[in-house]
DNA sequence: TAAATGACTTAGG
DNA sequence: CCCTAAGCCATTT
């Protein structure tokens, strides 16, 4: 059985970009982690990764969108330090079980999201 | 409407 | 693998 699977073109269809953002992050399981470039690719919008952390950092409160599971695609936390954002983000991603391979580097190739060979 | 910004990614050295 | 330069895109001013 799969684990929460991205939502399908067809969930996205008619939505906005950050609207479609919102909701492919959303469903990013607990203690598992993706890239803001494979969050671009699943809105259909492989190139526009830079457009998903726009989005992020433009997220309310209220819309309980669990931006600390998106970090580039090397595991690396691109949240900017000074801001202390991305000390939070850290602690919560070690919260819900994902290995650090550094201080700003997680094991992204282990809680990679969604699962690369995953036959049922 | 146009210009600037940034929580990215890829290509070259 | 690390660093630099250029490309890409949605959001914000």
């Amino acid at each position: 059985m799969s684990e929460t699977p991205p939502p399908t073109p067809d969930d996205l269809d008619g939505l906005s970009f950050a609207e479609r953002v919102q909701r492919v992050v959303a469903a990013i399981p607990e203690g598992r982690v993706t890239s803001y470039g494979a969050v671009a690719a699943i809105c259909g919008a492989p190139r526009a990764a830079r457009g998903v952390g726009a989005v992020l950092n433009g997220l309310a409160p209220e819309e309980e969108v669990p931006w600390w599971r998106v970090v580039n695609r090397i595991g690396v936390l691109s949240i900017p330090a000074e801001l202390g954002r991305r000390t939070l983000q850290r602690t919560l991603l070690v919260a819900e079980g994902v290995a650090f391979r550094t201080e700003n580097q997680v094991e992204m190739e282990r809680h990679l999201w969604p699962a690369g060979d995953e036959v049922d």
